[in-house]
RNA sequence: GCCGGAGUGGCGGAAUUGGUAGACGCAAGGGACUUAAAAUCCCUCGGAACUUAGUUCCGUGACGGUUCGAGUCCGUCCUUCGGCACCA
């Protein structure tokens, strides 16, 4: 074939794109003989287009999955479709269009903008989740937790996003609004359907500890999200009446210290307690507001089982219901809450915890009544704030002088004894509540029977398949709720008359298991045994840190239930995760116009109306702001390989990327420059038949091995800088350097041409995982078989990447004074003689004594007078 | 407040275990080619000083410490970005 003289990126990518659809090089199929690799990257929400985000993220997973590939490994690469969710729904509201046709006119399109990016996926296995051969698995797993209790319904109080007009899961709520359009959520009591997401609490949290392929970061907000804590739960007598409080703390070591007690308005006993329904109500109102403590006084007194003192009952706007029992003790020394709720009601403060370094100066820690917060024993001394560390114990009968990480367990283990109470272990994690008011989901998978009540449907009779013929008014309220021919069934029990359940499932339950569905072909068994053993667990995992809770719990979670179910045998499904930086870009700023697009901005002033703009802080990009950049555009210009390239070269993965249009020059140039080296030497490379011999070098100049050896470092540069932590952008520095030396190179022999056609495949294969479509062309150009993907990564040689010399540093006293050249594998006394005999050296030291030599192979001598 | 990152030239970023700070790229300046421009190629490029072929000093957020030697380890602090936040 004949080499076209200028780089075409548009004719070459489409050509090579053309060819590997054809060839079907990215088809994947079980391999029990080979090693699997099984790289993921998360799958997008259909919106339309796909963003520098998604480029990013992409690029990322294909240079994985080639680098795999071209190292052996049978790889595992799949693309899908996050599809269901509001957007599609919310478009069928304004634009008329059915979600589902607005859905797939998406996919189709992003499918292409993918396609066109030169990704490495297998398209046979694509999902979309919202095809009913697809959800009709999420129906199935509904049934099955439900079978094992872990999916129920209950009443409750839930997050409610009135501009959604559905319910949040606590995980979905951010700051008080809604994750999705950011407005403000309120509380609402509604019937929803909950998975049982605490049963494995304590797993997932012991589990966190085999995440040692995970970003530290996640896995901490892991541990974090599920927030266990170790303590008490014990009861306080009601004075004068049989009822009971149940207090959790996780300070039994200030039992003493507790002057009252705190109940939710939410918890059972605030009615039967207080008498005056109106002031109940308004501190009811004031719930889960952080602006203020509000409370209120019961008129009754708790006795503290540990003293037997009596101390009032309050109800109280910051203790929550959902967690620990919802009421708690009172400790206002020691707690910074109890202490704020002291001082505006005027209850008393009793210091019993002192810390270490105060202990034994007197301090008594008798009770203070007035809120001065006078401290006995120490005049003048007042508290401005409790004190939550630890110390010694006083005033706490005896256990008076104990350390209070002692007296914690201690204590804990003298309340069981006395039958006091019990040590038992609180999280923060909430189950996991799925309904969701919206038509553009899962149907969950149960009917209302009169007679029977709530009754799943048959295995046989899923899916429950999404009806068609629904409007879509957004008045609020799900459509479902108007399709009589999906309302109405019958009941699979008793066979009377039913009514369908019409909340829709949360969509990150579509998303749990997906990476599952994507070990079988989509014609194959979606839970095939053998496919899912073979494949799992994903051995690299790809996308933003903004799912590091969200669904990465859940997918941890789905893991452990289909694991218990007898599917699969493993428990985590994710053993490598790597978490993309931001793809962020400089702001601009029209005072007229607002935000500009980089468009239309030209010499620092705004092209309608000629104003200076303003340029504002480098962020995330986003469309609000303006300050994207469209992959269409910039693909349309230099091509996919190049917007590959640097969007891997700018930064390290895990790092934010700051776009920079200049910089896509700059690897636009570098792939010129490539492309230019092949074209430049076409004729003598097609000439050369077969690599040079390396024992037999003889008639190799100096310059031409001096090539090889950079060309033999260059293999192992990327190839040590891929592997340790995915480092690509100093792999692609590594690939520069060789291509600027190939660019100054001039063959003097056969041999040298030998050297350097060797060398520019080497080039070539070094640089197929970044930029695929220019390495296949120019690989063909030299006149070998395409594919290059069908060979192997390139091997260096260490003997022939090492240096002939090393230059040596040589310092006096830590500073740099001089270098020389030096052979190999000197022992220390040659080297140390070689050093005094440099005349710099020399000049230095005079006739001054000489202390210590300290010599580091290869490398360096410090000399210390 | 708690948890976790990050701070290096004009800019993005290198520096694998404590051993030459600034690889590679961008921008900038100078030169070659060209009628000219673009493209391309070559050179310079942290700061300061001096007796300017070179040499010395300073320099990785700040201040201390350990060490023959610190961007890297330790301590204190500052700034900044994420996450969580009445979870008892």
């Amino acid at each position: 074939m004949t080499l076209e003289e200028r780089y075409n990126p548009q004719s070459v990518e489409l050509k090579w794109q053309k060819y590997w659809a054809e060839k079907g090089l990215y088809r994947t199929d079980m391999d029990a003989a080979r090693e699997k690799f099984y790289c993921l990257e998360m799958f997008p929400y259909p919106s339309g287009k796909i963003h520098m985000g998604h480029v990013r993220n992409y690029a990322i997973g294909d240079v994985i999955a080639r680098w795999k590939s071209m190292r052996g490994y049978n790889v595992l690469h799949p693309m899908g479709w996050d599809a269901f969710g509001l957007p599609a729904e919310n478009a069928a509201i304004k634009q008329g269009v059915h979600p589902a046709q607005w859905t797939y006119e998406n996919i189709g399109y992003m499918k292409q903008q993918l396609q066109r990016m030169g990704l490495s996926y297998d398209w046979d296995r694509e999902v979309a989740t919202c095809s009913p051969e697809y959800y009709r698995w999420n129906q199935w797993f509904f049934l099955k937790m439900l079978e094992r209790n872990l999916a129920y319904k209950r009443s409750s109080f839930v997050n409610w996003c009135q501009s959604c007009t559905t319910v949040l899961a606590n995980e979905q709520v951010i700051n008080g609004k809604c994750w999705r359009c950011d407005s403000e959520v309120i509380q609402k009591e509604l019937e929803q359907w909950f998975f049982r997401i605490t049963h494995y609490a304590e797993e997932l949290l012991e589990g966190c500890e085999k995440l040692t392929g995970w970003p530290e970061n996640v896995v901490a907000m892991q541990k974090n999200w599920i927030g266990k804590s170790e303590g008490v739960e014990m009861d306080f007598s009601v004075d004068g009446q049989e009822e009971k409080i149940r207090i959790f703390t996780t300070r039994p070591d200030t039992l003493w210290g507790a002057t009252f007690v705190c109940i939710a308005p939410g918890h059972f006993l605030s009615e039967k307690l207080v008498a005056d329904k109106e002031k109940l109500n308004a501190v009811k109102a004031k719930y889960g507001e952080m602006e203020e403590k509000e409370g209120l006084f019961t008129g009754h007194y708790a006795v503290n089982p540990m003293n037997n003192e009596k101390i009032p009952i309050y109800v109280a706007n910051f203790v929550l219901m959902e967690y620990g029992t919802g009421a708690i003790m009172s400790v206002p020394a020691h707690d910074q809450r109890d202490f704020e709720f002291a001082k505006k009601y005027n209850l008393p403060i009793r210091v019993v915890i002192a810390p270490e370094n105060d202990a034994g100066n007197g301090r008594s820690g008798e009770t203070v009544k007035s809120p001065g917060l006078r401290v006995s024993g120490s005049p003048g001394h007042s508290l401005t704030e409790a004190y939550e560390g630890e110390g010694i114990l006083v005033n706490s009968g005896k256990f008076n002088g104990m350390r209070s990480e002692v007296a914690k367990k201690e204590i804990g283990i003298f309340i069981e004894e006395k039958g006091l109470g019990r040590r038992v272990i609180n999280y923060k994690l909430r189950d996991w509540g799925i309904s969701r008011q919206r038509y553009w989901g899962t149907p969950i998978p149960v009917v209302y029977c009169r007679k029977c009540g709530i009754v799943p449907v048959d295995d046989k009779d899923l899916p429950v398949v999404l009806p068609e013929d629904v409007k879509f008014t957004g008045k609020g309220g799900s459509p479902l709720l108007d399709s009589e021919d999906f309302l109405r069934t019958g009941c699979p029990r008793c066979g009377g008359e039913a009514r369908r359940e019409t909340d829709t499932m949360d969509t990150f339950v579509d998303s749990s298991w997906y990476f599952l569905r994507y070990c079988s072909k989509k014609d194959e068994d979606a839970l095939d045994k053998d496919n899912i053993a073979y494949w799992m667990p994903v051995d690299q995992y790809i996308g933003g840190v903004e799912h590091a809770v969200l669904h990465l719990l859940y997918s941890r979670f789905f893991t452990r239930v289909i694991r218990d179910i007898g599917i699969l045998d493993f428990d985590e499904p994710f053993t490598n995760l790597l978490t993309q930086g931001m793809v962020c870009m400089e702001t601009l700023k029209c005072p007229e116009h607002g935000w500009l697009f980089p468009e239309e901005a030209k010499d620092e002033k705004c092209v309608q109306c000629g104003r200076e703009i303003a340029r504002g802080r480098v962020e995330k990009m986003s469309k609000s702001k303006k300050n994207v950049v469209d992959p269409d555009h910039l693909i349309d210009r230099y091509g996919a390989d190049t917007s590959r390239l640097f969007s891997l070269f700018a930064a390290p993965p895990e790092k934010d990327l700051e776009w920079a249009d200049k910089g896509v020059e700059g690897a636009y140039r570098f792939l010129n420059r490539m492309w230019g080296i092949v074209y430049k030497n076409r004729d003598v490379l097609r000439v050369m038949r077969d690599r040079l011999e390396y024992t037999d070098s003889s008639r190799v100049t100096d310059h031409a091995l001096r090539l090889l050896r950079k060309t033999h470092q260059t293999i192992k540069r990327v190839s040590t800088d891929i592997e340790r932590e995915y480092h690509f952008n100093t792999a692609i520095a590594g690939l520069m350097e060789l291509v600027n030396e190939l660019s100054a190179f001039q063959p003097q022999s056969d041999e040298d041409r030998a050297v350097l056609k060797h060398s520019i495949e080497t080039a070539l294969l070094l640089l197929s995982p970044f930029s695929p479509h220019i390495a296949e062309e120019l690989w063909e150009a030299m006149g070998n078989e395409p594919s290059i993907f069908g060979q192997k990564w390139p091997q260096w040689d260490e003997e022939t990447a090492r240096e002939e010399e090393i230059e040596l540093v040589i310092q006096v006293n830590g500073k740099v004074r001089s270098k020389v050249m030096v052979p190999h594998g000197l022992a220390d006394e040659e080297i140390k003689q070689r050093t005094m005999n440099e005349p710099r050296i020399k000049e230095i030291l005079g006739d001054k004594t000489i202390r210590k030599i300290f010599v580091v192979k290869g490398k360096l001598v410090n000399i210390v007078m």
